[in-house]
DNA sequence: GTCAGTGCAAACCCTTTGCAGAAAG
DNA sequence: CTTTCTGCAAAGGGTTTGCACTGAC
């Protein structure tokens, strides 16, 4: 189907030798906007493919994708790592008590970043880092 | 001294009952604006103090003090926690090479937060997120 | 004397790693 | 063929937990 070669294409501009394994999870991850775990992303491969991908593996192919850009790494849990399908620059936020992690629509305008809460949820707090690395 | 005096009254007035060792440990956390992680809170208290403190009452005592207000959870690395002792609103910028963790003086203003860099790094990324929690 | 806090070690959980077998070109 | 990827299981490391002991009032 055109949808794998799309992906195939898509691996192969980001430096990704395209593997079975990776073009599963490559499909599921980029299927559409949203933030999955790493143990998620586990249960809809396992879930939506015939194949067979191993924990090692989406472990390794995540930090693969991460590195060369095509998925961002979410870090809002303490305790587990979320991954991201959109990689243009965006705010996120995170029930603490469900887990759950969505888009802030909004810009980065700070004061605003709390206007547009869902109904329901209490802010508990408003975190920014900016990650930066060695120049060299 | 009136500096342990201070504390005790600090943990009261945010309903901890002050113990020796959660005294030791938040006057090393509040002695001044910084981010520690766990294990340097405990490296430092072992060094300062006179007293043993053990790992299991540090985590415990750190995740009491962030429930009540007293610090901040810094979750800037998806390995360990930080723990900032000014709980005001502000940025933080992470070096994932140094592992150091330093405030942004700036506002929450977004485009001015790729503004000052320290030398010799380059941004990675920036992250917002908004802790919330199910209002009841 | 009672209740909460502390300490030790073991358990936990997510993530990474080592290495043998499989796959791709 | 040769190189890289995959899979399994075991190791790793920060954090939490169970339970007996200690300490405060």
């Amino acid at each position: 189907m055109s949808d794998k070669q799309h992906i195939v294409e898509l691996l192969a501009a980001h430096g990704i030798i395209p593997t079975r394994q990776r073009i599963d999870l490559a499909h599921i991850l980029l299927a559409k906007p949203q933030h999955l775990s790493a143990e998620q992303l586990m249960e809809a491969a396992w879930a939506d493919g015939d194949h067979h991908v191993s924990k090692a593996t989406v472990y390794n192919t995540l930090n693969l994708f991460v590195e060369r850009g095509l998925i961002r790494e979410i870090i809002a849990d303490p305790t587990k790592s979320f991954y991201d399908s959109t990689t243009t620059e965006h705010g996120h936020l995170y029930n603490v008590d469900t887990g759950e992690l969505m888009d802030i629509p909004a810009s980065g305008n700070h004061p605003g970043l709390l206007a547009a809460l869902p109904e329901g949820v209490t802010p508990i707090g408003v975190e920014i880092v900016v990650r930066v690395k060695n120049s060299c």
